[in-house]
DNA sequence: CTGTTAGCGCATTCAG
DNA sequence: CTGAATGCGCTAACAG
């Protein structure tokens, strides 16, 4: 069913057709009544991709996550993809997987496809190889980057405060009486990175030494890397009283060896997560986290993305303060 | 940069770079090499929007949600995505909402977008306005439903046996000797009401009137519905001593109310939630659940969907067998 | 107000 | 082996 069948059907040109299916002015009333009927009545849909075509721009904006079913992700891609749904845009939400290859494949879909703008969800896309697809393959479409940032002039970040919010996760600890803190983070991504040097910050500033941190990285961030971290740490600490984990769901997994190890907490051992996810309010006792504004975030980058696409500017870099929640587990 | 500009440059004809981009036959190789190292060197991407204009093919699927942010749904559509894209495949996510309107609408888009074949993510989708839909804008399209299905010649439904599930975690609280079992299910979707159905069933083939059974029902699907409802459960009827959610997540939420109301779990009450998600590992003590194999559906969607895009046959309807993965509640 | 024409970028005949 | 011509479905400019 393409406008000409409503053409011959309704006895007028494909071009009124066409005026009547995008609500453009210059056609008799009567005629438009006439071929709206017919639309109805066949139930036409314009076919997008022939539009596209011709106007040069898709109404699709792309959408890549390393994962969806990481929690604190999700968040955004639901707000953003929702927003621009709002908007009569479409998500092109695309699993990229771990790799470079596949996040530089994934920008490259996005061009093959079209997209007016493109949004990378996680710091992760933080590379210098993204970096070069980007300027390779979408130098003209404006790139949003949730807790990230590329110094490119299409792109725009916008970051949490999460080396200031782990300083200050620190800072509480150490108002708790907490003397000896441990940190426990995973996989070395630029968020994660971040979050080190804010532990190191926050102790140092404490006066302890570089030398002294108790650092564990690179962990599973599951509950299983969590669990099996602390039962290490609690042999090779047993004097320890804070612990700064650097996802909710690793702390899930401290706490439930903390409980099997009859640490009390938070009696003997404080703990924090960060991300503030749902897990937090799951586990037993609930967990204090540290909100990183991944909704807030969301919401930012969806706005600012429309306010892109249709034209008004925007500063290329946003930063959003953290804060962190209290319960049960400081 | 199109294949004009490259084919301009190389000193050939289109046709000649539309062969060497699609890897066709028919070019002598002095000169597909000469065509290939151009086309590497000005990282041309072709406009899959022209590509799929004149092949009337587009490679997308499309994915419907109601939320993508439901942990249940979104390891199938993970799973689905992934696979799709393997396969050269785009996938088109579309979070719907809540609305039949909105169910409607978001299936009107995949027309639009001319997908090769639809994806419904949740029960929710096996209604009246929704097999209308797609009887009117998507007849030819192969559609997969994840645990749901329409008597249509285009559809294709894989489904969890959740009403035998449930059956199956009455008889389990039977043999540890519960006999005042206690029903609490979200919202009446199609889902929801078979897992009421095999309340009802199994535990009138133990015995029990019909009208003697407990259901509380219509529950918030939150931590919170789980908490509030259990705390009125509780008082309603003080010798309670199992309980079955429909859900993890509300599950989680009795767990809570029975902890305050020092109700000990196992010892007092046994609890089984249903989803086997991540969340029954997180909550003290770890959650019983009812695995009802959304990944598994996933896989089995994904598989088929393949299947069916390369031109082979499947069958309309599968079912697929759950099972309880025991933990500390039960 | 309406119809005719051209062309978006590409794959696919069909000639050469 | 290669190129010219055609059309996918649609919008936009132009002419009537």
């Amino acid at each position: 069913m393409t406008i000409y069948d409503i053409a011959r059907e309704a006895g007028v040109s494909a071009s009124t057709v066409s005026r009547v299916v995008n609500g453009k002015p210059g056609v008799n009333p009567r005629t438009r009544m006439k071929v709206q009927e017919l639309l109805d009545q066949c139930g036409y849909v314009p076919n997008e991709t022939a539009r596209g075509l011709v106007t040069s721009n898709s109404r699709l904006v792309g959408i890549l996550v390393a994962d969806v079913r990481t929690q604190h992700h999700i968040e955004g891609t639901y707000y953003i993809s929702r927003e621009l749904m709002a908007q009569g845009y479409c998500s092109l939400i695309l699993n990229t997987g771990g790799s470079d290859e596949e996040r530089v494949g994934g920008i490259r879909m996005l061009e093959q496809r079209k997209v007016e703008a493109a949004v990378l969800i996680g710091s992760i896309f933080q590379s210098d190889a993204v970096e070069k697809a980007i300027g390779r393959y979408l130098p003209e479409v404006p790139v949003f980057m949730l807790n990230g940032f590329l110094n490119l002039p299409n792109v725009y970040g916008v970051l949490s405060d999460e080396r200031g919010g782990v300083e200050n996760c620190v800072r509480l600890l150490e108002r708790k009486g907490r003397r000896r803190i441990l940190f426990i983070v995973d996989a070395p991504t630029p968020s994660s990175k971040l979050k080190t040097q804010g532990f190191i910050d926050g102790m140092t500033a404490l006066g302890y030494k570089r030398k002294d941190l108790c650092i564990y990285s690179g962990v599973e961030g599951s509950i299983r890397g969590g669990y099996m971290t602390m039962k290490k740490a609690i042999k090779e600490n047993p004097d320890l009283d804070g612990v700064i984990c650097s996802l909710d769901i690793i702390a899930c997994g401290a706490l439930h060896a903390l409980r099997e190890e009859h640490v009390s907490v938070p009696g003997q051992v404080s703990v924090i997560g960060i991300d503030n996810s749902p897990y937090a309010e799951i586990c037993t006792p609930q967990l204090s986290s540290l909100d990183n504004m991944t909704l807030d975030s969301g919401m930012t980058i969806a706005h600012k993305l429309i306010d892109c696409l249709e034209g008004r500017t925007t500063n290329q870099r946003t930063l959003l303060y953290t804060n962190i929640v209290e319960r049960g587990t400081t």
